[in-house]
RNA sequence: UGGGGUGUAGCCAAGCGGUCUAAGGCACCGGAUUCUGAUUCCGGCAUUCGGAGGUUCGAAUCCUCCCACCCCAGCCA
């Protein structure tokens, strides 16, 4: 699957160089998400890397679920994450599970035990934390770090065998405690966790930590470059050390890169639980999540998320994009295949006074400006429109070019009106305008040559179709809700990132709307039909607005 | 103050000692076309590469020192 011109970076660079020094048959990689939540964009970058690494070298990416601790993972995780992959348009060359290869990894522990470079440690969580040191402190070592391999031995089999409670033992690597790197005092192999799995069931109540799985699993699958993101970084040597002392069939290599940020929301798998759990949102695929069911239920397209990724590239820099770059893609993806459509959110009732009573009449109008091979739409032209309340102004503001009183503004498609008079609420407020149209105008012609600037949407008052639509804005009013005080990032929370319109006025023919298709609600912005819509209730999301130079103009000029 | 990283425009990002008075994209600012204030088009937007020294005929690219920021002390991944 690509989108266009061969991506270039750092990571292929490497790969390029190991095929031309001959250092492997065929590129390997892995996707490898832990099942305990769903994925979201930044996980995007990953799969776009991997799953685009194997397409571009004719290689393998095998899709390896790393559940390695049955505490906090389930199917149901990984059956999303199945579904979230391939409709982003990828498909892995294999599924496997890092608890596929349990027994082998029990038998490489083995091996490293039968070396002197394991031993079973019998302190206490606590106790191994004092031990390890700090950042500048070096650590000590185990008063059990010299017990004898069949000792070892004997007591590991008897973890495995469930002869003892959680937390009375663990396995430890023989490394050293004086290691600068922490991750290299010793670090923990396997921990005893009497807790069902959800695919090994009660086989084991020992479970390998990331570390003695992750590179094994890679190793024992022939992945060439493992890739992962910055954080891992400082395990590279751990990971090194345990495919060196082991009889692994191939030597992988973890390559790092700077995990994806995107500004105006969070990515933290915590933290997006979060927001769910707290009701903040609606759920995991609440389309103001940063989450893949979170966009694609939005509308956002599998392509435009592609060439998201491939525009931000990969690299080693820490990094935060900008939400209007992910905004940008996906408009320059819908623009030439959104059929266009008319839809009015707020709807002001205009009167066309010298038209006829009981006339309408059916215009046959192009779905898309530039490109005649989508089609056309009919609509219907009649006494009574609605208009969007912000296409009309008592007192315009330099600038304006859409109805204000005695003005003249061009109905989309349609005719030439001129506002005549405003009918007003108690309140003062427009409620309808009544208006003379021009005859002549039709199709876009005015005879006389005058120029009338603004054009408009519009919609029969009685043909129309009524739908509920929601609005989506940032989920955050800060570009960085964790910048200055981490724990309430809550309060950063935009309080108008969901707005529900009901009652908008739809052009006729999206009352047998396509689900599938994006459409364009013209001057307005993009659209989507929610997962929850009906036929008979309709709703539509913003998947995202218009590029909108006036508005910021105006407020430009008022401010 | 231990270790590992990263620093090129507001945000990304090419660049790998000479073709760099530094690609490209986003954003922004013009201007043209337009029955969407959309799209498209055309133009503008770093004499400078975190800073200071040094090597070299020549440095964003090599060396030294300094500065800033990120990651690491789970029986999480």
């Amino acid at each position: 699957m690509s989108d266009s011109p061969k991506p270039v970076n750092f990571i292929r660079q490497i790969i390029d160089d190991d095929i031309k020094a001959g250092r492997h048959q065929a590129i390997v990689t892995r996707f490898p998400p832990e099942p305990n939540g769903y994925l979201h964009i930044g996980h995007c970058k990953a799969i776009w890397l991997n799953f685009g690494i194997k397409d571009d070298y004719g290689g393998r990416c095998t899709l390896r679920f790393d559940d390695t601790n049955p505490l906090r993972e389930s199917q149901k995780y990984a059956s999303r994450i199945e579904e979230d992959i391939r409709w982003l348009g990828y498909e892995w060359s294999s599924l496997a599970h890092a608890s596929d290869y349990f027994d082998q990894f029990y038998e490489y522990a083995v091996h490293l035990i039968k070396n002197a470079l394991a031993y079973v440690d019998s302190q206490s969580g606590d106790e191994i934390r004092r031990q390890r040191g700090t950042l500048t402190e070096p650590g000590m070592n185990s008063p059990y770090r010299d017990r004898g391999i069949e000792e070892n031995l004997s007591l590991f089999q008897a973890m495995r065998d469930g002869e003892f409670e959680d937390g009375e033992h663990v396995l430890r690597a023989k490394i050293d405690m004086q290691a600068s790197n922490i991750n290299l005092r010793d670090p923990v192999l396997y921990r005893i966790r009497h807790h069902a799995h959800q695919r090994t069931g009660d086989k084991w109540c020992i479970y390998p930590m990331y570390d003695f799985a992750h590179g094994q699993g890679d190793a024992i699958e022939g992945v060439t470059h493992s890739l992962c993101t910055l954080e891992f970084e400082d395990h590279r040597a751990l990971y090194d050390w345990l495919i060196e002392h082991l009889p692994v069939p191939s030597t992988p290599r973890q390559i790092e890169f700077s995990r994806l940020n995107l500004n105006y929301t969070v990515m933290s798998k915590r933290l997006l639980t979060q927001l769910v759990d707290l009701g903040h949102v609606a759920g995991w695929d609440d389309p103001r999540m940063p989450t893949i069911s979170g966009l694609r239920r939005r509308g956002y397209t599998p392509e435009s998320l592609r060439n998201f990724i491939a525009s931000v590239g990969i690299t080693r820099k820490p990094n935060v994009i900008e939400m209007g770059l992910l905004e940008k893609c996906i408009r320059d993806d819908l623009d030439p295949k959104a059929p266009r459509v008319m839809a009015v959110l707020r709807p002001l009732k205009v009167v066309i006074e010298n038209y006829p009573e009981s006339e309408t009449e059916l215009i046959e109008v192009p779905s898309h400006p530039q490109r005649p091979e989508i089609g056309c739409r009919q609509l219907t032209f009649s006494r009574e429109i609605f208009i969007e309340r912000s296409d009309y102004e008592d007192d315009p503001p330099k600038g304006y070019f859409r109805l204000a009183p005695g003005r003249e503004v061009r109905l989309r498609h349609a005719y030439v009106i001129r506002c005549k008079e405003v009918v007003r609420d108690a309140r003062g407020e427009p409620v309808e305008i009544r208006c003379d149209y021009d005859p002549e105008t039709a199709g876009g012609q005015t005879p006389d040559g005058r120029k009338v600037k603004g054009i408009i949407h519009w919609v029969s008052a009685s043909h129309a179709v009524n739908a509920e639509v929601r609005l989506y804005d940032r989920l955050f009013s800060v570009a960085d809700p964790l910048g200055a005080r981490k724990h309430d990032y809550l309060d950063a929370l935009n309080p108008d990132s969901l707005q529900c319109l009901k009652d908008c006025k739809l052009e006729m023919g999206l009352g047998q709307a396509d689900p599938q298709t994006r459409y364009q609600f013209e001057r307005v912005g993009y659209f989507f039909q929610d997962s929850a819509s009906r036929q008979d209730a309709l709703v539509f999301n913003r998947i995202v607005s218009l590029r909108d130079t006036w508005t910021r103009k105006s407020q430009y000029s008022s401010n």
